[in-house]
DNA sequence: ATTGAATGTGCGCAGTGTCAACATGGGGAT
DNA sequence: ATCCCCATGTTGACACTGCGCACATTCAAT
C-alpha cells in the first residue's frame, strides 16, 4: 500500500480516491506543460495517479473531455498571467494613458504566457472548438453586433483573458482616446495580433531567434496594433 | 523507359509502385484536408495507396516525416492561393498604391487559404518546427539583423508566401510609402496579423460567426496592421 | 443491516507507429 | 543476354493507446 501519493488534496484514502477528476486533470496538465496536447494521454494520467485507466472514464466521457479540462486550467492560468502583468507595472496618472497601459499590458501578458507555457498554450488552441470553453456559447448575439458597437461576450467567466482586453478598450472609448466607431471588432483584432505573435514566435522557425529579437518583435507588433486601432 | 509518368494517381504496374512517396503524400494530403493533422495516419495512407503499411518506411523515416511532406505541399498551396489573390485584383496606376494593394492582397490570400483549406492550414502549423520547412534554416543571419534593416530570408523557396509580403514591403519603402526605420520586423508583424486572424476565426468560438462578420473582422484586422505600420 | 448508485478493477478489442526478417524484380556490370 | 545487387514491398510481431463490458468495492440513504 505504499503509494507514491502521500498527502495534499489527493489522499487516496482507500479504494476510492476522493478527488480523482482533479488528480487526473492535474496529471494531464503536467504532461501537457511538458509535451503539448499530444502528451495528454489518458492511460498515462491514470497511471501517474495510481489508478486504473478505466477509472478515468467515470469522470471523463472520453479522451477529448480530459483535454478540455486541461484547456480550462490553461485558460485560467493565461488569465492569471495577464492579470499579473496588469498589476505589475505602475499605473499612469492620466486615465487615458492608464487604459492604454492596461491594454498593452494585457497583450504583453498574453504573449508572455505563451512563451512561459508553450505546452499549455498549444493545448488551449488545439483542434476545433467542439465542446470547449472560450468566448462562450452565445454566438447568436455576436452575429448581430449589439448596440454598443462591439462584440458582446464575457459569457460565463471562462474567457477572462478576452474581457481584460475588451474592458481596456471600453475605457479608451469612454475617455475619448479611441473613436467609438472604431471600437467594433477592436477586441478581436487586438487579440488576434497578440495571438499571431505568440504562435509565430513559438511554432515557426522564428522560434530559434534570440529572445531579445523576439521581444523587439512583440513590442513592435503590439505597437502596430495599438497604432492601427 | 518510355512510360513511367502516365498516372498521376498511381501506376502500380507490378510489384514496384514507381512513385510511392508521392502517392503516399498525396493520400496523406487528402486526409489532412478533411481532418487536419490528426487525420494523417501512416497506415491509412498506405492502405489507400494499396500498399502495405511498412512500405511507407522505405520513403519516410517515420510518421513525422510524412506530416512534414504534407506541410510542404500545404505551404506550396498557400503560396499559390496568395499569388492568385495578387493576380486577381486589377493593378493600381500609382506604384505606391499598387505596392499597398499587393501587400493587402497577400494578407487576404493568406486568410482566404486558411478558410478554404482549414485542414491543411492547421497541418502546416502543427507541433514544433523540428524538421520542418518554412522560413528556412539560417536563423543565425536573422539574429543579427542585416544592413537593410529587416529580416533577411527567402531561404530556399519554401517560404514563398512569406517573401510575397516581404517584397511588397520593400517596394513600399523604395517608393517612400513606408519610413525605412519602420521596415524592420514589418514582415513578421504583418504575417502575424493575418495568421492571428486566421487561427482565431478558425479554431475559436469565433468560427461560428457568420461569414460576413468574419470578412469584416479580417478587413478591419488587415487595415489596422497596415495603418499601424 | 440492506441495498442501490458511485466509483474503481481486469480483460479484451480495434487500431496505430515501428522494427526485423524475408520476398521480389529492375537495372547496371559482366 | 546473364547475373547478381539492393532498392523497394511484404508478412508478422511488439508496445501502446482509446474505449467498452462485466465484475468488485464502497458510501450513503433507507
Amino acid at each position: 500500500m505504499a503509494s507514491e501519493q502521500a498527502a495534499g488534496t489527493s489522499g487516496r484514502r482507500g479504494y476510492h480516491h476522493g478527488d480523482l477528476r482533479n488528480a487526473l486533470t492535474e496529471a494531464a496538465v503536467e504532461r501537457a506543460r511538458a509535451g503539448g496536447p499530444q502528451a495528454i494521454v489518458l492511460r498515462e494520467a491514470a497511471r501517474a495517479t495510481g489508478v486504473s485507466s478505466t477509472a478515468a472514464y467515470r469522470h471523463f466521457a472520453n479522451h477529448h473531455e480530459l483535454v478540455v479540462a486541461v484547456k480550462d486550467r490553461g485558460l485560467a492560468m493565461l488569465a492569471a498571467t495577464m492579470r499579473d502583468e496588469l498589476a505589475g507595472g505602475e499605473p499612469c496618472s492620466d486615465p487615458g494613458d492608464e487604459a492604454l497601459r492596461r491594454l498593452r499590458a494585457a497583450g504583453l501578458g498574453y504573449v508572455r504566457f505563451a512563451f512561459a507555457e508553450p505546452g499549455l498554450f498549444r493545448t488551449i488552441f488545439h483542434g476545433g472548438t467542439e465542446g470547449d470553453p472560450m468566448i462562450g456559447r452565445r454566438q447568436a448575439a455576436l452575429a448581430a453586433g449589439d448596440g454598443e458597437g462591439h462584440l458582446p461576450g464575457t459569457p460565463d467567466e471562462s474567457e477572462e483573458s478576452y474581457s481584460l482586453m475588451s474592458r481596456a478598450l471600453d475605457e479608451l472609448v469612454a475617455l475619448g482616446r479611441l473613436p467609438a466607431e472604431r471600437r467594433k471588432y477592436s477586441d478581436v483584432v487586438m487579440w488576434s495580433a497578440v495571438h499571431g505573435l505568440s504562435v509565430l514566435l513559438l511554432d515557426t522557425e522564428l522560434a530559434h531567434l534570440p529572445d531579445e529579437i523576439k521581444a523587439d518583435i512583440v513590442r513592435r507588433g503590439i505597437d502596430v496594433a495599438l497604432n492601427g486601432l
